[in-house]
DNA sequence: TTTTAATTACGTATATTTACTTATTGTTTT
DNA sequence: AAAACAATAAGTAAATATACGTAATTAAAA
């Protein structure tokens, strides 16, 4: 047990990086081995310097995190990853979740219990942070509201295109589908979320970090 | 010189306070004497300790920002207040700057920066990260796009609601005007802003940090 | 192999948004 | 006092979005 913990931290922020180094050093077990700012360089350096724990932050500016997570816990299944992000939404740390990762933080959480989820992670457990777990057990208690249901690929697809703002011809005419499909990929994805607009469903877009 | 700068840190994510701090304390000369939350909790904070100077979020989720820098700023103004935030707008930065903040640094910045930007308004200076520099210069060069306009106080409040999803008619029901003044303002802010729908207009006002 | 789910597409109807113009009132600036 | 701006309101017209129903094709699952 008295060997380094190598973790590697992945977030487009330079100040973020620094920071998670920083607090992460302050822990004599745990050596930060590097930081990566994109999906593409945090795969390069997995495949090289072999982290035990990578910290990844999803929403990564032009890259996806969930591709990397992907990616990394295929070819490098020793490899453990930790998500992290603003965003606490169940749906959200699922899809994390089975793309292979081994843990999910919030930003609410604190140090003690970042290292905390190393330590579990590296144990082979799976660490949930509180404030996520008991969102995941508000969902199952819910029986009012019946758990959102799931988008298919192609309709999140176009939710992030209405999202932006493209009209449904623009849409149609940008993945060429008829604009009359596009409009009922539209209604379904509405009725799907019990949204009313385009313009609340944009912000919904934006919060889950389709955009 | 030998004596400590004290610094107050407000954001609403523990983990980003933790390491903040963490990243601060490495600098001897720098001393962080407390992390807030809200903005109101800030405003105690600096009320009793008067800390020189304030790392302010810009984000903070359910208090604002600039609210928050306005109040210390005009009842302390010794006080340095600096914003830190994920987003990279022209228009952002000068209105914080407007209610008397003393620097802005988005989250790309290094160590190194801020610490420079924490000597630099202690000497009251005007501290701008490289970025945001770069950001205003070529808004002044861009004569092809003419400075982004301003909008007014009702269409912000506007913006907020049309990007909330709500309709013209539940807007104007809410805050008691005609359903044609809305209409008005609506197309109005779209002209002004140059964005063609409500979809774009609500990816735009997230972006900004009206809602 | 039958069933189910996903993707594609159209029809009809109503609601809402967007474009463009005009205009009154009150406030602020010059 | 004149000019400029902010907030209010309304008119017409065209474009888009939304609601709801139906249905063919294809891929995946049971």
């Amino acid at each position: 047990m008295t060997e380094e913990i190598k973790v590697l931290i992945v977030d487009d922020h330079q100040l973020i990086r620094e920071a998670w180094t920083a607090i992460l050093q302050m822990t004599n077990r745990i050596k930060v081995i590097g930081t990566a700012e994109t999906a593409e360089e945090a795969y390069e350096i997995c495949s090289v310097y072999r982290p035990e724990v990578v910290l990844m932050d999803i929403n990564l500016k032009n890259s996806n995190g969930f591709d990397a997570t992907e990616k990394i816990c295929n070819s490098l299944p020793k490899t453990r990853v930790i998500g992290l992000s603003l965003h606490e939404d169940v749906a959200l740390v699922k899809k994390f979740l089975s793309k292979g990762a081994k843990g999910y933080l919030s930003k609410n959480t604190s140090r003690e219990e970042l290292v905390a989820a190393i330590d579990a992670v590296m144990n082979d457990k799976i660490y949930l942070a509180a404030d996520i777990k008991e969102k995941f057990i508000n969902q199952i208690i819910d029986t009012d509201k019946p758990a959102e249901k799931e988008l298919t690929n192609k309709e999140i697809e176009i939710v992030t295109l209405i999202s932006q703002g493209f009209t449904s011809k623009e849409i149609a005419e940008k993945i060429y589908i008829s604009v009359r499909t596009v409009e009922t990929h539209r209604h379904n994805i509405l009725k799907k979320l019990n949204i009313p607009n385009a313009a609340q469903l944009s912000s919904w877009a934006k919060d889950k970090g389709y955009i």
